[in-house]
DNA sequence: TGTACATCAGTGAACGCGCGTTCACTGATGTAC
DNA sequence: TGTACATCAGTGAACGCGCGTTCACTGATGTAC
């Protein structure tokens, strides 16, 4: 038995960053498995293959590092909003298109915190100020995609400009109330066809509001 | 310095079932304080003047004092629906009066929300299973009682019965996610002024799709 | 009404656990001359 | 191109902490005869 043989990495076998990156994706693991609350330092960094305070060098805390995942689990939910738009067939403006791209927004939210309760509940677990829309950039949070969905409503002229005006917010309210409920609320544990019934009759009450 | 006098509650002053009480109520004021995390069983007893262990003379575990902390979180939410709908004047079946009720119950939900959000997310953290309605009983739960004034509004006439059926998911769901973004979610930020807008914005969405 | 005994509801002490975090260190990498 | 040195990013060991939970115990209360 060669006492060095034992299998071990050799020290910077790894590029630079690369700690600092599987810290923060350990982290999307735990957090996907278990929530926030799931997000153990010291798990992250025996997943990464590192001693525990090795994660000091690229977090401050154990917060900072959670903060991370969050901000990860939210972009996440973002690029699958965008992935279900992106998915609608149709030109920018026309009506029945833009219909079906704001019902793609809630559908993927909805999905998204059915696949992935653990990551739903990290990316609104957020111990840090989300900067939500840097003012005159295309705004690729889950409330900037919504709103550009609302503006393609109104353009296609299904959507009266008068009652666009803050209407993102009481849709964003009744998804997001709709995930909270089924997901981890006191709704999670009716059958499966009735949470089916539920989630298109919420997201048609939104339908039926619009028009 | 007397050996006895310490200051100290003789073995049983106590009444029968006044620890148990006790333990709940302790684990209701640190879920106030700090959600459902904070309801520490350690705490709880040292809030009492117990020993720790002697919490297991009244819950299996910690997770059957959190589930007690969790139901009398939920009965105080629906407390406060019961007494908003109470303040509301106006007999039964009067279409004004239930229109009203229905907002006194959206407004303290919200509210609620707004001042006790340790005890809200606690309500909402059930590691339990809440039996929700027993049939033909009153159902003093937040959703019977939304249910309730939604039948009321029926029997007024001020909603089309047909509309009715399921109406109550997207209204919980749209005051639901409200509490919880505006609360602990991404909105909690939003100066005071903006918060109410959005508030108000949210209930009439449901005033204005009911009529 | 009085005594014997079972049960109830607490005490006291201890356990193992895993966590976040700090310290002093060391080897590998990058930079200046 | 070669050497001297600073910085970076890891190691190894240890800390104190508070938690949930278990054990054997004991005194007070309630019950049967």
């Amino acid at each position: 038995m060669d006492e060095g043989a034992t299998e071990q990495t050799p020290r910077r076998q790894r590029r630079r960053g690369d700690v600092r990156a599987g810290l923060v994706a350990a982290g999307v693991e735990l957090a996907r498995a278990g929530g926030p609350d799931a997000v153990v330092l010291r798990e992250a960094t025996r997943i990464v293959g590192v001693v525990p305070n090795a994660a000091y060098r690229h977090f401050a805390d154990r917060d900072e590092l959670l903060a991370a995942v969050c901000t990860a689990a939210m972009k996440e939910l973002a690029d699958r909003m965008a992935a279900g738009i992106a998915r609608v067939r149709g030109k920018r403006g026309n009506p029945a298109a833009a219909q079906r791209r704001l019902g793609a927004i809630g559908t993927a939210y909805l999905r998204f915190a059915q696949d992935e309760p653990g990551l739903f509940a990290t990316a609104f677990a957020l111990p840090q100020q989300h900067t939500y829309a840097a003012r005159d950039e295309p705004d690729r949070s889950p409330l900037g995609l919504l709103r550009d969905a609302l503006d393609e409503l109104v353009e296609a002229g299904a959507l009266d400009p008068q009652r666009r005006v803050g209407i993102e917010y009481p849709i964003w309210a009744l998804v997001h109330g709709t995930a909270v409920l089924t997901g981890q609320g006191p709704l999670r544990d009716v059958p499966a066809a009735q949470l089916r019934r539920i989630e298109s009759l919420n997201l048609n009450f939104v339908g039926d509001s619009l028009t």
